[in-house]
DNA sequence: CGCCCCGATGTAACCGTTTCCACACGCCCG
DNA sequence: CGGGCGTGTGGAAACGGTTACATCGGGGCG
């Protein structure tokens, strides 16, 4: 066995009581004390139980992330902005994964359960409320992206219609009329929230709304590709494409250029996140950005409050704010 | 406090020590038994206290993630992977990031002690050997990429140095000669290897070796985009720019058409990785494909044989064959 | 018929912390 | 001079599981 808190105990002289004192910089200790068994601590190298910790403690210094899946940079931007936040704090990040159903995030809860001391959710799935509403409150959650006003946790939401909106009109002014908008996954809630704003966008400018415009995709490169195609055979052609998301916007860029249609001159198209790659590819992409990785750290900080205040704090919803990069996919500099 | 086995052996009328039995399945039990403790358990929605369960089994079914960062599709791949498998074998993923030196991931490793069963290490620093040398071993540990030959560790490589030897063939049988290699960050071991193949396969062609034709990078897209720039200085200007990694060789390419330069005609650009979005650029990048997320499936299975065997196995020590993927972006094709 | 073994179950020790409570001591104050 | 108080420390009870060991019937076998 590894050397515990009583060989310390041992080794020092003094009782475990004490040196645990000494060791969390509870309750009074004198300094010669305080000397005594930090040198004990680390001649023998050592190392707390967290297990035993935490069991006494109920504390996990550890918090989870619960990720719909883990395709592009998107996602691992979230993450970065998690895992730098919580190591600044002195926390662990447990990440998971592939959870696109109710189902799925409940079951990933509950295995988690104990594990840690608060989860952040990015939920893909339409009504978030019903799925936590059901779900034993005990730990603190923060709804990303989720678009759901559920009592009792915190929301942290992007400002999706109003970053699509901006871009529609965008486009709009730079003479585009036929704008094709390409989705986000079946109930996704950011992607259904730019298709709001888009579509808004198109109404207060009194430009018809054809729904043949609107095509399907699931967020990953191959879909915008796969749309893109499509988008060809449509006629009369549209002269621009709005994509849910930058991953899209990219793989459709790929297969406009294949058929031989010039982006921006043929067809504009622009994104949306803002991911890091969006400015090196050809045309560079105008897209929406969002600060991907200061939403995770804002989750982190929002969640160790909840965890400071053993989850009764008064709860906190906030949108994050767009902005517009014009960059040239969109034809705006040329 | 919530449901213990405590209230669960009341309410079925049976032992604590029963009740464990029918909820791990070990030790014989009546099958009358069994329903009865079921029952009662997911009646009261018991949940086993995972900080208990560690402390007397000293195991957490989590396992750790050391990345040195998380910039780009490459570590969100290497956690796809991870993240896939560790779930199917019923476990959790703590991941930790931006540790670019020795001390750094001994500290990583010293705080997760007692929180994991093993850890995966994707090393950047050049002398992985000394580092982990003087760690305590108590964890199964699996280094990645660190082209370290270390005893007692299971070790992970991508077959870097013959990936990059035949790319840079490639593109010596395409008639390129003078090509610029853009190098990852100092000391970081998979770079470095794929520096060892260019220079290799030069040196077998007979092709004179330019140490200024090797230029400094860091793996970030940024740096690809500032090497391009610089290797326009170059005179006469190189014929082809092998990147250590696709994110650097898309910088490049974004700072080469800036420039009015045409890839690949009057420069290829080809990368290493291929990461997902490198097919979707233009032009679709020529590159050195590593089956990342298998990478990281595979380092949590053979962390599992090391939990499973107590960590008393035999050591692996495997290398990951590459594949050369010819795109536009080196030439080839037109 | 007695013994042994096995199946089924219970009792309690143990894992390594934290923390409540008790206690000793010295000091101040009434 | 005694009681209260604050400081420094120790003893031991949690925390909630797992599991070694004990117990108890009953069936097979010599």
């Amino acid at each position: 066995m590894a050397v515990t808190i009583r060989d310390v105990a041992r080794a020092s002289g003094f009782s475990v009581a004490t040196v645990s004192r000494v060791l969390n910089g509870s309750g009074p200790v004198k300094p010669e004390t305080v000397r005594k068994v930090r040198d004990a601590a680390t001649r023998l190298r050592f190392t707390p139980n967290v297990a035993a910790r935490s069991l006494s403690t109920s504390r996990t210094h550890t918090l989870g992330v619960l990720l719909p899946d883990l395709h592009g940079e998107f996602f691992s931007e979230v993450i970065r902005g998690v895992d730098q936040t919580a190591q600044t704090h002195g926390y662990h990040v447990l990440v998971s994964s592939s959870h696109n159903s109710p189902q799925e995030i409940a079951a990933a809860l509950q295995t988690m359960r104990g594990r840690v001391d608060g989860v952040a959710i990015m939920s893909p799935v339409p009504n978030a409320e019903a799925l936590v509403a059901d779900l034993p409150r005990s730990v603190p959650l923060v709804l990303l992206n989720c678009a759901a006003d559920v009592a009792g946790v915190d929301t942290l939401d992007i400002d999706n219609h109003g970053g699509a909106y901006a871009m529609t009109r965008h486009l709009l002014t730079l003479g585009r009329r036929r704008i094709a908008f390409l989705r986000g996954p079946k109930g996704n809630a950011d992607g259904e929230a730019r298709l709001r704003g888009y579509r808004a966008a198109l109404k207060d400018a009194g430009v018809v709304h054809d729904r043949t415009l609107e095509l399907d995709g699931d967020f990953q490169q191959h879909s915008g590709y796969h749309a893109a195609k499509h988008l060809l055979t449509i006629s009369p052609r549209p002269d621009a494409l709005f994509a849910a998301n930058d991953s899209m916007a990219i793989g459709a860029i790929g297969a406009l250029r294949e058929a031989g249609v010039r982006v921006p001159e043929d067809v504009a198209v622009v994104g949306f996140d803002d991911i890091p790659i969006a400015r090196y590819i050809h045309p560079a992409l105008s897209t929406v950005r969002v600060d991907i990785a200061k939403l995770g750290g804002r989750a982190v900080k929002v969640l160790l409050h909840a965890v400071g205040h053993r989850n009764e704090h008064t709860r906190v919803r906030e949108t994050f704010a767009t902005e517009l990069v014009v960059r040239a996919s969109c034809g705006a500099n040329y």
